[in-house]
DNA sequence: TTAATACCTAAAGTTAACTTTAGGTCAAGA
DNA sequence: TCTTGACCTAAAGTTAACTTTAGGTATTAA
């Protein structure tokens, strides 16, 4: 496959696949005589595999010293799992704060609907925390509006 | 309170805190005669909210522009909650990509388990999707290593 | 009295991950 | 033949969110 057919499947931008390829994060990208890029399978994997990492919070630098432990083989299988494992917990992390977050928007959406059905601020503005609704209660974070 | 105080309280950096300060991010911070912030416990609340927005990937912009929908009071309402409404959803997206990530790096992990045990990566990388144990097949993203 | 601390500003520097620009090759269609 | 479209490189530019630097004031401890 040439660049522009990558870039249309996986919808990246050529300039992108042109960039990840000079920092050296797609191993072994073959070109022909004239110098252009043609793209196999295991390129197209890769990429999918990048676009997850970079995703789940990894930098590019680490996705790249993960593509050199692949090309070094088994000598490397331990700092590869290890980099996995450590992954996991990033992201485990990662979901919990989000989740957190969430929950303090949820309060806010009912805060507002509260208003809006006043039509001002000033009822739920001044509201004690014991006239919070008890399942939005632990998501009141000090802040009114 | 003073600017060292807040840092060490909220754990953010002192030039941080001046940084959201000049960008318009913390409305009505007060000052004494010689220039001297001085943080109320509003201020304070304002920068927990701040932290759990951006936490939950809104740029300072947005943010900024929130603080100053909250001093316009009740003609702004209604594109706050909007804002809250619209930011939810952003959250719930982040949260289920970060799982499809999750599961792919679960079936890294087992994968690693496995080649380490093997001492190589031979057999694993070999196998059939029929092969890989059920509860893993659907996080198998194309890329052996 | 001097030296350390905590505060201040304005402005320049940093980092990651692209994106854009400028200039060039090469093959195919009108 | 000419021009359009897909590819190429090297290098400069962009954006967000800080962080660092340089230079200055004001209070307090020795």
């Amino acid at each position: 496959m040439t660049i522009g057919e990558v870039s249309k499947k996986l919808n990246i931008p050529i300039a992108t696949l042109r960039f990840y390829d000079s920092e050296g994060l797609l191993l072994n990208v073959k070109r022909d005589e004239a110098g252009i890029r043609h793209f196999d399978e295991a390129n197209i994997a890769s990429l999918r595999l990048i676009e997850c990492l970079k995703q789940s919070g990894m930098q590019l630098k680490e996705i790249k010293e993960f593509m050199n432990w692949c090309a070094m083989g088994d000598s490397t299988l331990n700092l590869r799992k290890e980099m996995f494992i450590k992954q996991k917990s990033n992201i485990e992390a990662k979901i919990s704060e989000l989740k957190r977050a969430l929950s303090l928007i949820e309060y806010k959406c009912w805060y507002y609907d509260e208003a809006l059905r006043d039509g001002n601020e000033s009822r739920v503005k001044n509201m004690k925390l014991d006239e919070i609704p008890e399942d939005l209660r632990a998501k009141y974070c000090g802040f009114n509006s």
